[in-house]
DNA sequence: CAGTATATTGAACGAACGTTCAAATGTCAA
DNA sequence: TTGACATTTGAACGTTCGTTCAATATACTG
């Protein structure tokens, strides 16, 4: 038999392409891809790679990458850094697709200030809020207090609604009349550099 | 003239699509999802789209949404809550385009132990690691210590390199032979719920 | 060496693709 | 009412699409 093909490079190939041209290749781009002379040699690694599980098709027979947007999802800091095969198994996971449930309903502001400084939360963070969902207790939110808008701790006992900043420098706020609350903070994100 | 269209609604139904079917629509489905009876009013449309610069076609004429997965990008947390226009306006932020530069040398890892606690970065939080990158002065690695990998800023004063923990409980570290860094921290990303 | 499973070629099919053109529709202003 | 303009229809074109089939090449096995 010939050589048998590296079905992660095989991959790892596709997902480069459906990144660069934000979409997956056709039978024929596959082909120019891996330099084959017919097209039919794509469609039987397309194949092979679904056997596999790599790959998918949708109704009309084209290839559904699930993510080609990601990163590869590794191990905990004091695992350190794992072997070259460990890395290809590593499943890949889209930041969009894991932090965003509802894209309609779901923002991105930056942070000012500090009143959640000591939740790990500085200013300059971009947080990921999530409008129109209830706050459950001890949720962060972005809510309204005297004309201004801040991100507190949500908290609520039996009736009681407190908003409390993550920052002694501030007291707790228990709203007199109406709550407004802008959004539920579903996720942290900060970017270096 | 027949009522004008709402480019921003369309866009949003385009996303949509796009998101569910990880690829842009073609305009054979777009005139189905716009319930037109001619593809050709389709194709009108996103020449109007276009125009607008909403969206962009490939060599092959193919539409191309430049970030169907994505967020918008809305202003601070002081700024409130913005109107409904606004939030049309606002540009829609793909996270993992964001983040990620270099897609095969950047990992997910998740944090274990406090020693970065004081940079605001948790147990249980996720930070993106690029590999094989010259760290920078200040910059937070993963570094192998005592047969240990562990999170440390790190610091270089002439040629004199430190790894120093964000927690006063662990001492600096001065590397006496060589320094593994496994790749430095490029973002953190905290996932609540 | 022959046998066999894997891998690749080449040609062909109907369907879906992006694009074009001419014609028809609706709606507002004059 | 009419003219001007924006939108939609309908049909047609060459091209690319996913898929199929038969034939061939490759490299390991017995």
């Amino acid at each position: 038999m010939p050589k048998p093909i590296d079905l992660n490079q095989a991959v790892r190939q596709i997902r480069k392409f459906s990144q660069e041209n934000k979409r997956p290749p056709s039978f024929d781009e596959l082909r120019k891809l891996f330099r084959y002379k017919s097209k039919n040699a794509a469609f039987w690694l397309v194949d092979k790679l679904i056997d596999s599980g790599f790959l998918k098709k949708d109704k009309q027979g084209k290839i559904l990458f699930d993510s080609f947007n990601g990163v590869r999802l590794l191990g905990t800091v004091q695992a350190g850094w794992p072997s070259p095969a460990e890395e290809e198994l590593a499943d890949v996971m889209s930041l969009d697709e894991y932090l965003i449930k509802h894209p309609d309903q779901t923002f991105l502001i930056k942070v000012s200030g500090d009143s959640m400084i000591d939740a790990g939360i500085h200013a300059g963070d971009l947080v990921l809020v999530e409008r129109g969902r209830q706050p459950k207790h001890q949720d962060i939110v972005i809510a309204e207090v005297d004309n201004e808008w801040t991100m507190k701790y949500y908290e609520k006992n039996g009736k009681e609604v407190r908003l409390v900043a993550a920052n002694k420098k501030y007291p707790p706020i228990k709203p007199r009349e109406e709550l407004k609350i802008g959004g539920v903070i579903v996720a942290v994100i900060r970017k270096y550099k």
